[in-house]
DNA sequence: ATGCATGAGCT
DNA sequence: GCTCATGCATA
């Protein structure tokens, strides 16, 4: 085959390069004989169907399946990224100022796994945002399959839940290193972050109400937590709620505009200070509060670090560096049809964890490969985690409310959902 | 602000 | 293969 040596994704066969994917125009999920320009025709890199073992947690409908049945196609290919400069832009009127707080709702299920690789020594620190009037009982609500987001009110415990099948993860503090960047640079001015001491008082506005009223219901639950060795199990200072971060990503996007930084310059500003970078998608996300929990409690104390220098460098030039330059091949990215779309997300209200057999079947049925459907369902997944479950109304107030769950949860036998549609 | 993607680490 | 963290590219 003719590829690329260094493509492992180079489209061999560049002959049916139809432009549209879809020409469809009835909703209902039809297919449509399109062509298979959809990234490459060639087989791809992966093409083991072998395991499958489904275990399908949680569920929940609160979509529709609707499509439209319109919109344009790109043709996909990789592509050879090119080297950008990205040049600043300074206007970031963002105004936005919208109130939600998609979660608090269902727990979290995470287990806690060291992982990451720069996890320096660290001490502990922030959670003096001026929150934090409440406690969380050392118990963790491991609830079922139903992710929705994170911890609910009072159970932030990312100890080690073994809920299931989540795994990995890292520790959640740390701070910087003795002094080296990985840019390069530092931040001229002060250091020692860890306390600006003083502040501009022009920032006011510090408004942790506060209106917490957590309640939680937890129950015991199954699995088996087992070795426990060294450690305070009664830590109550560290681990903050979920409240917290929801008060904490708040302030800091408030202040964060106020100061007039972009999401993107405080992740560079990240990368100065500690060594390291975020994206703005990440800080977008943070603030956004759709993170995973564990998450969260990670890029907190970095990002509290950085508005105390931010607020303490009244009129210093921060320094924004460029770091950019990145020379990698990157697929481009898909455009899924909407009518492709209605029709992936019927099979995940179906059933979330397609088998490896499934996924060919809705692949070939869709017309895209494999891959950019199993990777659509990991997506979808983890989507699912983050987003506020049922989204319709209930307060989060009201979410705990429901109190009587006590029941034993059995995990979901693993069902096997075998192939819906066949083509013949 | 988000959709699709890559990769690490674990099963 | 999956989850989870993270981000380029895009709407």
């Amino acid at each position: 085959m003719a590829t690329a040596a260094s493509n492992p994704y180079l489209p061999s066969n560049s002959i049916l390069s139809s432009g549209s994917i879809v020409h469809s125009d009835s909703g209902g999920g039809g297919m449509q004989p399109g062509s298979a320009a959809v990234t490459s025709g060639s087989g791809g890199y992966r093409g083991d169907p072998t395991v499958k073992m489904v275990q399908s947690d949680f569920m929940q409908g609160a979509m529709a399946a609707s499509n439209g049945g319109h919109m344009l196609s790109h043709a996909h290919q990789w592509v050879t990224s090119l080297p950008h400069a990205a040049a600043a832009a300074a206007a970031a009127a963002v105004a936005a100022a919208e109130a939600g707080s998609p979660w608090s709702s269902s727990p979290v299920g995470m287990t806690g796994s060291p992982q990451q690789q720069d996890v320096k020594s660290s001490a502990r620190d922030d959670l003096h945002t001026g929150t934090a009037l409440h406690h969380r009982p050392p118990h963790l609500a491991p609830h079922h399959t139903h992710a929705g987001a994170w911890g609910s009110t009072t159970a932030a415990h990312i100890n080690s839940i073994s809920g299931g099948q989540q795994q990995q993860q890292q520790s959640l503090i740390y701070s910087q290193p003795g002094g080296f960047t990985v840019n390069g640079m530092l931040s001229p001015g002060s250091q020692s972050l860890v306390h600006p001491g003083l502040m501009r008082g022009d920032t006011p506005d510090l408004e942790h109400g506060s209106h917490h009223h957590h309640h939680h219901h937890q129950h015991p639950h199954h699995q088996h937590n087992a070795t426990v060795n060294s450690h305070d199990p009664h830590s109550d200072d560290d681990t903050p709620t979920s409240d917290d971060l929801e008060q904490f990503a708040k302030q800091f996007k408030q202040r964060r505009i106020k100061l007039g930084f972009t999401q993107a310059d405080v992740g560079l500003a990240l990368g100065t200070l500690y060594g390291n970078v975020f994206s703005q998608t990440t800080i977008c996300r943070f603030e956004a509060l759709q993170l995973s929990f564990k998450n969260m409690c990670k890029l907190k104390p970095l990002l509290n670090k950085w508005l105390e220098e931010a607020d303490s460098s009244t009129g210093s030039p921060t320094s924004i560096d460029k770091i950019a330059a990145q020379g990698r091949k990157r697929k481009k990215r898909t455009s899924i049809e909407v009518s492709v779309k209605g029709a992936l997300e019927s099979h995940f209200l179906k059933c979330p964890k397609p088998s490896a057999q499934e996924i060919s079947s809705l692949a070939d049925n869709l017309q895209l490969e494999k891959e950019v459907v199993r990777v659509w369902f990991c997506n979808r997944r983890q989507k699912e985690k983050r987003m506020t479950p049922p989204g319709v109304a209930q307060t989060p107030e009201d979410v705990y409310s429901q109190v009587g769950n006590v029941s034993a949860e059995t995990p979901p036998p693993s069902m096997d959902c075998k192939r819906m549609f066949s083509e013949t």
